[in-house]
DNA sequence: TTTACTGTAATATTTATTATTACAGATGAA
DNA sequence: TTCATCTGTAATAATAAATATTACAGTAAA
């Protein structure tokens, strides 16, 4: 996996924290310490996901869309997640080989329920939890 | 994440089915379809963990090394992992933002929670649980 | 001593990620 | 109205990571 599902917490605990009205993408990527553009488009898909509000124009900038308390740490994987958390091979198998035509279909099925796993436990913190860790 | 896991998983149910003695890196990489230097480099990797025995020369090959009952999902997880399940950002964030200085450790935190977790899951299968879902 | 393997390194290629640049559109204020 | 300051987004460039390829030394059986 990249870097986005951090910089996607790191974004929403900035929101969650400050006490400004909005916050510029210019601060938030200084703080990340990315290109303001990169922070924005993260941003903008967050935003689609109904975390973020934003205002255009001057003196605009971004807000939490709704209390840190509303959003579990799950939520926030979904809106960044790759397909699976752990890799996939971009090779198609050998049909000619017994394992090879069949072992797709099991990986998939593995995959699957590590993924239910692995966000039962991210449903139990909430964006609240993680950032009432900060001083 | 890439995609070693995968191709260790295939390497492994491979050898924990074959009836042959000793099976080849040519056969190997073909029932993956990737090319036989980088399977032997994952196959080093696994011998080097314990789970692959290699007979050099002519009629040389792979077997594994113990029983597929005695291999975990979660050994070959450790065997092949990236640092962590969640991506990590590369980036330095500003220690001069209250936020910035302080999110390292909390995700850190955060993900030495999240691998614990995960790996519990893992544990509870082996390679030969895996292995029975083939024909 | 030839043949068929592994082991490994060096290099090239491809793909994915991240950074940069640019600019249209929105909004508030002079 | 017009200027300044912000977002939104696309296009492109640069960098980094993953994968493929090639090569060949070493080993062991026939």
């Amino acid at each position: 996996m990249n870097g986005r599902y951090p910089i996607a917490l790191h974004i929403l605990t900035l929101l969650s924290k400050t006490e400004l009205e909005l916050m510029s993408s210019e601060y938030i990527a200084g703080s990340i310490n990315i290109n303001p553009a990169l922070a924005r488009k993260e941003i903008s898909n967050l935003r689609n996901h109904g975390f973020i509000e934003s205002k255009e124009g001057k003196g605009g900038g971004y807000s939490l869309a709704k209390p840190a308390k509303q959003i579990t740490l799950a939520d926030i994987y979904r809106a960044v997640k790759e397909p699976h958390v752990l890799g996939l091979a971009k090779n198609s198998p050998n049909p000619d080989c017994p394992v090879g035509k069949q072992i797709n279909k099991n990986i998939e099925e593995l995959y699957e329920e590590l993924d239910h796993a692995f966000l039962l436990k991210l449903e139990t913190k909430t964006l609240e939890d993680f950032t009432n860790q900060f001083d």
